[in-house]
Order: C-alpha cells, then structure tokens, then sequence
DNA sequence: CTTGTTAGTGTAAATTAAACACTAACAAAA
DNA sequence: TTTTGTTAGTGTTTAATTTACACTAACAAG
C-alpha cells in the first residue's frame, strides 16, 4: 500500500431505491466519535477515502466502494470534483480527517462519484463497517458533515441528467425481477416528478430491453402484477443508435 | 500567492467558433521548449496551472483563462477530474512541468473546465503569452501533449450533453449580431450533424430569447440575411420552465 | 361474499418532427 | 445593363409522439 496523498481524495454518493418506503435513499457513513454528539446530521458522511499515490481516480473511488459493500461490478461514475480551500472547516472537521487517516492535511480536493446498487444486495457482514453505515431518505439528508449536502445536490442532478440522457442505467436500482409500477416508480423518485401510469406504460413497453418473463407476483392481497426483467445487451444496442440529435 | 500544490492542476478547454471555416476551434499553448522538436502535435497543450493552496478550483481556471485571454465574465465549466498516476509520463513530460512551475511533482490530478469564448474577442496583445497561442481546429487536434487529447473528447462530449439540455449557453460563441445560418452552423459543428434548414428555423424562431434586430447584413455578395440577437434575461427565463420532463 | 387494493387497458386531440424545392436579393463580373 | 454566382427565406403534407383521461380485473383478507 502506498501513501496517500493527503490532498486528494474521492466521495462515494451511493443512492439505493427503497421501493417499500417508496423512497430514493443514500447510504452514509456514521462518524463514530460524534455519536449523538452533533444535531442533526452533521455526524454523517459519504464513505469516501484519501487517494493513494499510485492509484486512479475511479479506482480508489471503486475501492471505498466495495470494502463498505463487498460488492463488485458496481455502477459508479464521477461526477464533479470539490475543491474550495474550507469545504473541510478548521477545527473538528480537520481534526477528524487527520485522526482518521493519520495524516496531516492542508486542503483536500475530493472527486466526487454517485454510485448506484441495490438495498436488498448489501450484506452488512460484508462490510467491513457494517455498524457505521445507514440509509437515509434523500429529503431528510441536510446538513451533511463538510460540504457533504452540497455535493448531494450536484449528484441528484446528475442522476436525473444521466437518467435523462439514459447515459445511465437506473436498472442497477431495481431487483432482477420487477413491475412496471416498481419502474415507473423509480423514474418517479429519481425525476422528483409523477408521470402518468397510461402513457408511461406505452412508452416503455417499446423499450426492446424491457422483457415481461410472462410471470406474475403472487403473495400479494390485489390483482398480481406481471414481472419484467432488463436486458443488457439489448440497451446496450439501442444505446448506439441513439443518434437522432434534434436541436 | 501562496504555494502551488504540486498534485492539483486546472486545464482549460477553450473553443471558439470559426464561422469562416466552418470550423469549432480550441486554443492551445505551444510548449516553447519543445518547438518543431516534436512531431504531430506534442508541443500543444491546453492552457492550465498548478492550484494554490488557498484558491478554489473554478476560481484557478478563471485565473488561467483571464491571464490568457485578458477576458471576463467568460463561460466556464467543469467537467470531467483525471487521476490516472501516469497521464504525466516519466521524463520529457514530467521534466517539462517541473521547469515551467519550478516544483517537483509526482502525480498530478488535473480538473479540467471548458470554456466558450469569441475567437474575434481575443485580443493577443492582452495575452501574457500571445506568441504562444495558437487556435487550431478540434478535428486535427489529435495526439496533443499529456493526455490532453483523452481529455479534448471529455470536453466535446460534455459541450453536446449540456447543449442539447440547454444547460449551456452556446450563444457565448456566436457574434453580437448573428445569422440564423450562423445559428445553424454552430449547431451543426457542436454537434457534428447537418440539420435541416427549414426544420430549424421554424423550430429556432419559436424560441423568444432570440430576437429580429430588423436590420440586414450589408456588404456581401448575396441576399443578405437578417440580423438576430440573443437576450439572456428571456433565455434565462426560459431555462426554468422546461420542467416537463418526459421518460 | 364483501371490501380494499393495485393491475391493466384504449382513444381522441393536440403537438411536434420530418421530408422536401423553389423564388428573392444582393455583389461582382461580363 | 445583363448575367452569374451565391446565400436567404419561405409552407405543406405526413408521420410520429405526447397528452389527457376512467373504468374493469384479479387477488387476499376479513
């Protein structure tokens, strides 16, 4: 392990999608030695780390990631990048970082990415701070410790930009098997928006990469909803042909 | 001024519209030392600097584009952080940045920012280094210093998303009073399309926030076209209300 | 067997996108 | 003064997309 450079470091946004709670989610860090000690949510953070000197950006970022989760293959992408001089404040704020990477810092540039996974697949014995981490409603998560409710607001709008632009596969939020209401939902929660169920239904039962699996929910106390699966390969394809570029 | 941090840079992607080639330009600084020692186009690099300590990122890019260019109130906007450990290659390239600041580094995460500004407006006599700058056109702009050309098709990519969102103001380009074929070619060469010319003024002249001057060209060999202009206030106005987003 | 709850369906009207070709106005050259 | 070259400017038709909107179907629980 090589050093880390102690003014740089990356932030992980990790949105998950609460489908019960109907409810857009991010997962943070509780900073143990503020426990209870700071109103509201000022003890919380992104899970983040400094860099180390011989690694990329996405990397460390794709580190952090999965040594909280134990997750692999995760959807992670930068988004923007924070560096005014006292996003991390002179006094606690600087005095945690220190203490917790054992370093001397002056200012730190951080590099920002959102991530997107699944609640349900978050083991928490797999992490390796499984007892720190909680997921918050989006709506509730102001005043983050740092500049951490700044950098919230920058990853919601590149989330729905990314979403916007299908540059990003929102998929990564649903389970393997899920209705249509569960998608329309999440378009919903993401977009901040209510679409109509009619016409959303036709517009997405165009998408090729949308497959019903000619299965039904059962179990549940009203008219059973069909299961639709997403198939990669297939977005992937109509990706491409995106091309059409209206002014 | 204080100390440079010697792990964070800014670079500046800068284009400008050429409306006589037809081309989408990018300003780049020729690395002196390097002079037609190079071949291609090696000795070109994007206008950047080390970050000070105590200056914020957005405020380090428009210092680099003002000492530039001598110009203010520039559009300026991030878009993309690059970490790799080895985008400064050991030997000429790292021994060049060592000279130019006068620090050693080892690893340099630059944050990159593009930036739109009238090819017409730069005065070189306002430049700290007129003789050093060259415009050049974005389709030769292949194999340029660092990994500089990795980070022109950040750049290009990032300029179609936020035009197409209108979240940028691509006006910035374009003269005081401009044409509405000008208004195309801008498109077209931001976009790399051909558009329909009939298409675009019906769709163009819907838009409020450019505005008939009721005046022509004069002087060219050709029916002369009317003038147009573009009123901000209006065009602000109308950012906020594209709120019906779509799936 | 009634109740509560969510699933699932179609149509008509309005808007937007796409394709497409000729005349008008000027300067320059003949 | 006429011709030539060049770019400006204009409308319609067809297809596709978007919007608004309300009722029946299927299940579990009581």
């Amino acid at each position: 392990m090589s050093e880390y450079n102690p003014s740089l470091s990356v932030d992980c946004v990790i949105f998950g999608l609460d489908l019960n709670e109907q409810a857009l989610k991010i997962l943070v860090y509780e900073r143990d030695i503020f426990h209870n000690e700071y109103p509201g949510n000022k003890n919380l953070k992104f899970p983040g780390s400094l860099v180390a000197e011989d690694k990329n950006l996405d990397d460390s970022a794709y580190q952090v990631l999965n040594e909280l989760t134990g997750l692999k293959n995760v959807c992670l992408k930068q988004f923007h990048a924070f560096g005014n001089p006292d996003r991390i404040k002179n006094g606690e704020e600087k005095e945690w970082v220190e203490r917790h990477y054992g370093v001397n810092i002056h200012r730190v540039v951080t590099v920002a990415y959102y991530a997107l996974i699944r609640i349900d697949k978050l083991n928490p014995d797999q992490s390796m701070i499984k007892d720190k981490l909680r997921w918050i409603n989006v709506d509730n998560a102001n005043n983050l410790a740092f500049d951490h409710s700044h950098i919230l607001e920058h990853a919601r709008e590149a989330l729905q930009m990314d979403m916007i632009l299908q540059n990003v596969i929102a998929f990564e939020l649903l389970p393997e098997k899920f209705t249509f209401m569960q998608l329309q939902s999440m378009y919903e929660l993401i977009l901040g928006t209510n679409l109509d169920k009619r016409n959303f239904r036709k517009k997405m039962s165009k998408a090729d990469y949308i497959v019903p699996l000619g299965e039904k929910q059962n179990g549940v106390a009203h008219k059973p909803a069909m299961l639709y699966a997403f198939d990669r390969k297939k977005f992937e394809k109509s990706r491409e042909t995106i091309s059409t570029f209206f002014v």
